[in-house]
RNA sequence: GACCCCGUCGUCUAGUCAGGUCUAGGACACCAGGUUUUCAUCCUGGUAACACGGGUUCGAAUCCCGUCGGGGUCACCA
């Protein structure tokens, strides 16, 4: 391609995580501007004063970093104060920085008598609608009254502290988008109305800010979401009056639930309260009772999320952690949590409105920049499969080299369980945790998960009553015999390592002519309390010698306090 | 409701722009076998789609129209 001076932003509203569709729109841009070589910019836009926060900028820029993602121009990625560490020639990167930009740039509407002041409140603007919807009439906003304000009128307005906001005042013509995914798309100029451009408390509204930003910063292609389509009109026509150029627009295809439903924040609300209902139901409406397991959480506050009174996700997140709910992922943040290589997670939400052909879906970043296309982005809507997402995670960390598993297993470890099997195992046993982990799980967080056996004190696990029946108390107690055989052989064992275990054990089972999951799956019981652990001569070494017997001897009480019911035998 | 966008297996998609090579390909899921000390893998096979109706054409998944269906937008949110 011939264009080197392609640029692209990313421009997330810090109101929260990003989204899983927003990293998706970053993503794209990223790539788009790296195929083509020129400039990714990441944008702040923070003009909603309400409900934009420190945190979530931060939150954002950390999950770009974790995706793979780097941007040339905006907040520095390292700093600790992102707000004031900025690179780029075109900054400040925080729209909030920049009012007098936006400012100016109304003034000179309103010079041009592109703009006008507009004293409607927002109550009066409402009554306006519900008077429309009465009359089962489509409303559109009226300007008459507004641009009929004397001069004189206005400033007695302004005077007496009446709020304002700032109108563009929209042209009388139809307005053609120009998309490179979905054509031409012409509004009728009757369907447009004299938007906002400037808020009462005189910040610009998105569209005005975006609309300046994208032309102070050279944005050539504007990548974003289909939700956007209905918006670009309006931001053409605020191009035209202000002698921008307009860039060009893509606009992509949403991503939502298997079910069809758009993918909130507020999924993780319905799951951790559909799971809070159930355990109440079941403990008589108990609140206080489940406030207590819930820890941190009031009885208050839980009746509160229950009764729908706020989906707040911190609420949501310690209902699911003290319930053992699965909360649906939705926040890049999610998806790391739950264990998702972020290469292999921007694969997937490559191909959901993209993909580069010829039956080609597994990839990685290289990739797709070689091969990025705005002509391959598709136009229908898809929906999140997590199934194929897991499938792909699956094949990737299979392929992962042991070292790499290993960094990616400690740094879940350090952020997600507080070094806690890092510190309980060693680094040694550790490594061997990890590599008896790779072959077999799905994602990071499952060795966590799954073996949680093999942190906890030898007494603190539970052993499960199915798995105890059919491996250790069927037969008349057969698999607790062979513990018990088991047992002096174990502590006789000498190195312990996996292979001199699987030396040991092997011997057993055929000197007493046994199938190998007859001896393993008893064992497997004893260690870890259920029938589902990595290869039993690993999960032994990793346990060491002094908790395998230790187990084992607790195991053996369970023959001796929950004796065997009498079965009667063939013979 | 109005306006706008979209419509290929259950899901993501290839094929559509330049109609024939498509009795529609791949992946995930699912089903049936097989391998495996558990689990997770892995291997083999299978089920499964051009929303519907017209039209254009020798020929339509591909072009046109309509119907139906899905989605987005209609804020002093972005």
């Amino acid at each position: 391609m011939t264009n080197r001076n392609v640029v692209t932003r990313f421009a997330p509203s810090p109101t929260g995580f990003l989204h899983i569709g927003g990293a998706r729109t970053a993503l794209f841009n990223w790539a788009f501007a790296r195929k083509h070589g020129g400039t990714f910019i990441l944008r702040i836009e923070d003009t909603d004063r309400a409900r934009s926060t420190p945190e979530s900028t931060r939150g954002i820029i950390e999950d770009l970093k974790w995706l793979g993602l780097d941007w040339d121009e905006g907040p520095d990625a390292g700093t600790a104060n992102p707000y004031t560490a900025q690179t780029g020639h075109y900054g400040p990167y925080f729209q909030s920085q920049r009012l007098e930009q936006y400012r100016q740039q109304a003034v000179k509407l309103m010079q041009d008598g592109r703009a006008y002041k507009c004293f409607k409140t927002p109550e009066e603007l409402a009554v306006d609608r519900e008077e429309a919807r009465q009359l089962r009439r489509p409303y559109k906003y009226d300007r008459t009254q507004a641009i009929s304000l004397t001069p004189d009128t206005i400033t007695r307005y302004e005077r007496e502290g009446r709020p304002c906001v700032v109108r563009f005042r929209m042209p009388d013509t139809d307005i053609t988008v120009r998309d490179s995914v979905l054509g031409n798309v012409t509004v009728k100029a009757a369907e447009l109305e004299d938007f906002i451009i400037v808020k009462s408390d005189g910040y610009p509204t998105f569209h005005l800010a975006n609309v300046v930003d994208d032309a102070a910063m050279n944005v050539t292609h504007v990548l974003r979401a289909q939700e956007h389509l209905m918006n670009t009109p309006k931001h053409v026509a605020l191009q035209e009056a202000l002698g921008f150029d307009t860039p060009r627009y893509a606009h992509m295809p949403l991503i939502f639930n298997p079910d069809g439903s758009k993918m909130s924040k507020r999924d993780k609300a319905k799951a951790a309260r559909q799971g809070a209902k159930a355990y109440l139901k079941e403990h008589g409406n108990d609140t206080a009772q489940l406030a207590r397991k819930a820890g941190s959480l009031g009885a208050n506050e839980i009746e509160a999320f229950v009764n729908k009174k706020t989906d707040d996700t911190t609420i949501a997140a310690l209902l699911a952690d003290a319930l053992g709910v699965e909360l649906p992922e939705i926040d890049v943040h999610d998806f790391k949590q739950s264990g998702y290589l972020p290469e292999t997670a921007l694969n997937y939400i490559a191909l959901l409105g993209w993909s580069p052909g010829n039956n080609v879906e597994r990839f990685d970043l290289d990739f797709l920049v070689e091969q990025f296309d705005l002509g391959r982005i598709g136009k229908a809507n898809a929906r999140f499969d997590r199934a194929k997402l897991l499938a792909f995670n699956t094949e990737s960390i299979a392929k992962l080299p042991p070292e790499v598993f290993l960094k990616h297993l400690a740094a879940h470890d350090a952020e997600f369980h507080h070094r806690a099997y890092l510190e309980k195992l060693g680094k040694q046993n550790f490594t061997v945790f990890a590599e008896s982990y790779r072959p077999r799980c799905r994602t990071l967080q499952e060795p966590f998960v799954n073996g949680r056996f093999f942190i906890v004190a030898d007494d603190a696990f539970d052993y499960q009553p199915d798995a105890v029946k059919k491996n250790l108390q069927k037969d008349n107690g057969e698999g607790f015999g062979v513990l018990q055989d088991l047992r002096p052989l174990l502590a006789d064992c000498q190195p312990w390592s996996a292979a001199q275990l699987e030396i040991v054990v092997k011997q057993y089972a055929e000197d007493k002519s046994l199938g190998l999951g007859k001896v393993a799956q008893p064992l497997r019981v004893a260690v870890s309390g259920s029938t589902v652990s990595p290869p039993i001569y690993d999960t032994l070494a990793i346990l060491g010698q002094a908790a395998t017997l230790a187990r084992i001897d607790r195991c053996m009480e369970l023959a001796a306090t929950q004796p065997q019911q009498p079965q009667t035998q063939g013979h």
